[in-house]
DNA sequence: ATTTATACTGTATATTTTTACAGTATATAA
DNA sequence: TTATATACTGTAAAAATATACAGTATAAAT
């Protein structure tokens, strides 16, 4: 699939958006008011190069005749679909594209409060929680989280998924194992970042 | 929501068709050629009805300007959701709506092999394979189950959710917990029918 | 220096489309 | 019997729309 020019790509966003607004796509006329243009020959000039580069089809003869053939919207907003983290020890922005090993298409609202995405969990540190290795567990991002949450925690370059107890300074991070041990963090001489928290969980057989 | 007559409910699904199929709303004078009208004026009034009853807009004086409000297709196709059967002891048809707890947005999809609903797990005889008491395994109805895979398993009035190993006229449905026994059956004795495979699990925290 | 691609303005026209108006026919309710 | 609602045909005009053609401007490539 040609790339598409910036111009080109405000063009087909125009669309989509007005799509999804109305039910119905724009005349050049409103893609031209919508995006300043002031000849309705620019947008239509803008939608033969679309419809060359395989964007969209365009019905001829048709008023509002057009299709969208390759949607510009991540695949998210679209078709909804959850982004799969894995559980990677370096690196801080969690949901940048390059951690993302995969899609699962769902929507948000699985989880009855919602989530931001699915953490792939490494290791059996929560096996007796019923957490396997490659589950992925539905993590809503958040800071609010009360002692017993199941919560994802960064602690300088490593992000780990354990149950939540906290006294003053103390910071407990409980495994469900009883070979793993509970990992204990002095709040006073070393950082640690509540990412979110575990609101569910799937597995593949 | 008032009830439709039968050909408003035809051109109501006409829109939708034709919405589906290429995108973008039909004309009138369209509406007419695909249910054999003879005059646009016929369409227009159907039109006024489906808008004055709630199940469409129409956006005066825009070509094509319909969009759809209420739709007849069912809402299962339309936003896909999968039914959660409750492993109840009873009465046999699985998939009887009076079996459906409730319904979870998302669609057969989530797991690659596809799955037709979920069970909900009762009790702790699994708990050892990560499977917890409420816990909504996903089904996909087969009777081609290999040993070792995890299945559900009808034996006269009881569904029971376990490994499947049989040899020869013996089937072995094997809990994930040491204070379940293992059910034995010789098949020459007792039926037992094979109902499904789990092919995935979620659970809500 | 000249071509080529992108990105438009501005105008005009044929065609598509909405939409109003004038009827006809039929079944059902008052 | 007379409304009233549904379900159309047929026509026509006004408005919306696609689309062709003639230009201008700019940046990058050759």
């Amino acid at each position: 699939m040609k790339e598409l020019t910036k111009q080109q790509s405000k063009v087909l966003a125009c669309v989509e958006v007005y799509l999804n607004k109305t039910g119905f796509p724009p005349t050049r006329a409103e893609i031209c008011k919508e995006l300043g243009f002031k000849s309705p020959n620019a947008a239509e000039m803008h939608l033969r190069a679309l419809e060359k580069k395989g964007y969209i089809a365009i019905q001829s003869g048709s008023s509002r005749g057009l299709s969208i053939i390759k949607s510009q919207q991540s695949f998210e907003s679209m078709h909804d679909s959850m982004p799969v983290i894995g559980l990677v020890a370096a690196g801080s922005p969690t949901l940048a594209e390059e951690n993302i090993e995969k899609r699962i298409p769902c929507d948000p609202s699985l989880f009855s409060e919602g989530f931001d995405y699915f953490l792939k969990v490494k290791g059996l540190s929560m096996i007796d929680a019923g957490i396997h290795e490659d589950d992925l567990v539905a993590i809503k991002k958040t800071t609010l989280v009360k002692n017993g949450d199941l919560v994802v925690v960064r602690i300088e370059d490593e992000v780990t998924l354990k149950y939540f107890h906290q006294q003053d300074h103390l910071l407990e991070l409980i495994p469900a194992n009883k070979d793993f041990a509970t990992i204990k963090i002095d709040l006073r001489e070393q950082e640690a970042f509540v990412e979110g928290k575990s609101v569910g969980l799937i597995r593949t057989h």
